[in-house]
DNA sequence: CAACCATGGTTTAGCTCTAAACTAAAGCTA
DNA sequence: TAGCTTTAGTTTAGAGCTAAACCATGGTTG
């Protein structure tokens, strides 16, 4: 219960600075989530987007739309599905935006040791996979 | 970096779960903090309550109108600050749902050995206090 | 006392998210 | 080939959330 409550905190402490800080890039949480899968396996289709990111695929669609939009992305119907492309600009920022969120997380938790961390990541894969 | 990950990912497995279990209860997760929240410290403010759950005010506004119309807690003014009360229903609800919550959170992490399960506490601990 | 300031609450616009209904294109199968 | 069924995606209504503007009241200070 309260591993629960922490587990809860710590997460919504993280996204919180990381949402802050990417406002520089005019981004939030979710749209950097979206960036980033397609980003690192270009040509997925919106399911696959929808299940990475354990989301539905209603709340993808309009993601999408947004960064659509705003040329970061387009969709290219292939069979009844659409595969998933970063353009140009979106590659740029993609590129720009990753490095600095990475180092950033790393920031984070840079107050655990390398061996805590690996401690915390052995014990939350456990709970992932069990889940 | 993959840790943090992991956090997310399990803090959105867990936060679904637990959803899906409150809408026996008709309640969903932020409805349900609000209402474990007040149940515990009674006559808190709505300050208050928006700090203890890392929310802003505004948001904890529209959240106490929802219940509120529904009949499960009161504002009752004092100065110029609202202390927030349960209504009878609303603490039934509360005796009933809070109890069969933490047993549903403790099966989730009941994975992890006891000790496994303070370990991970005490690195979430670090964190939190770090942040 | 009057003007000012701080602070608790409310409102609003705009996003994310979900669930559920809907659309349309494949792929079967009779 | 005509009609079913499945499945990827879209739409819609409704709630959560934030930031920022706004409202009111209580406390301070000249």
């Amino acid at each position: 219960m309260v591993a629960w409550l922490r587990l809860l905190r710590v997460g919504q402490k993280v996204s919180r600075t990381l949402t802050e800080d990417l406002k520089r890039w005019n981004l939030n949480l979710a749209q950097f989530d979206v960036l980033a899968r397609v980003g690192g396996a270009e040509g997925l289709t919106q399911q696959e987007l929808a299940e990475a990111l354990l989301v539905t695929k209603g709340n993808v669609c309009q993601m999408l739309d947004r960064l659509q939009k705003r040329g970061l992305l387009v969709r290219r119907p292939e069979g009844r599905s659409n595969r998933l492309f970063l353009t140009d600009e979106g590659r740029r920022l993609f590129e720009e935006v990753v490095p600095s969120h990475q180092a950033l997380v790393a920031r984070q938790f840079s107050v655990l040791s390398p061996e805590e961390q690996s401690q915390l990541m052995r014990l939350l894969g456990r709970l992932d996979r069990a889940l």
